[in-house]
DNA sequence: TATAATTAAATTGCATACAATCAATAACAG
DNA sequence: CTGTTATTGATTGTATGCAATTTAATTATA
């Protein structure tokens, strides 16, 4: 039977898929000398930036639930990079804080973007043009819960 | 620490992450009545184009090893959409092929592009754009394995 | 031709992901 | 103030994903 529009190559989501799941791969190397995954490292990344953070502000940062965000936070944890602690204010929600540890290991990832960016050979136009489509798609995820 | 290229928003892999997994997700209640998760759905996009294709095949097309699809296609032969079976030429290949089954899916499965393309607001021009970039990104890494 | 090297899947182990459900706490309606 | 509702994480169950190893089959080679 012929039927285009089910043929992988006329499918938008096979690349995204592929590409993201590749560049994820790709990651690994240079992050196993951090002890971080990357799921791990996009937590960290946020971390960074905000100093504290509870499970349900991660998630909708980073499209992940409490299912993944647990576990890893646990084991985030368990590295001694953050400190889960439950909040006074309301004892449902659970703060993260970075360790002094996990803190220093931020001057440890600084080359990791750029090491990174090697590997997806496009002109900077390009990215840009690529990095905006993508938020852009996100916002309409949003509208479109 | 200031450190700019380690905040979240300068990433481009993140969107990417981002945007894969909420298709995917978005995938789930159309791919539901046709009992196929997304990873099986492109799995059957290929064989409904190939007919016959064994593992290392597979794997090459859709970026997936076998520890992925070993166990997916065992559930798929479960389902009664796949056949396994040695090939004689060569009994160290697994040649998958469609059960008649598996074949008449096909026609379920017409909409699911269509119903998809809708949860991405993109314009028939981005999207083809996008479309290109990332397989430009892909090929890249063909040569950067 | 016996052996080494290669190849293809399968297996094992670890880390996500997400849906669905649960338990604890907080907010709120009456 | 109390019974109900909503919110937040945690838990459970299922399905990926990939690295590393193993097993079986085939091919190359001394």
């Amino acid at each position: 039977m012929i039927c285009p529009q089910l043929k992988l190559e006329n499918q938008l989501c096979f690349p995204l898929y592929a590409v993201s799941k590749e560049i994820t791969r790709r990651y690994t190397p240079f992050l196993e000398p951090l002890g971080l995954t990357y799921t791990q490292y996009i937590v960290m990344l946020v971390l960074w930036e905000e100093k504290k953070c509870n499970v349900t502000e991660l998630g909708k940062k980073l499209f992940l639930d409490s299912g993944t965000l647990t576990p890893l936070l646990k084991k985030l944890e368990a590295k001694g990079y953050v400190k889960r602690t439950r909040e006074e204010s309301d004892e449902r929600c659970l703060s993260v804080r970075l360790t002094d540890e996990g803190e220093k290991l931020q001057s440890k990832a600084k080359n990791v973007p750029k090491a990174m960016a090697s590997c997806v050979n496009l002109s900077p136009a390009e990215a840009k043009q690529l990095y905006s489509t993508l938020y852009k798609i996100l916002e309409g995820f949003k509208d479109n819960a």
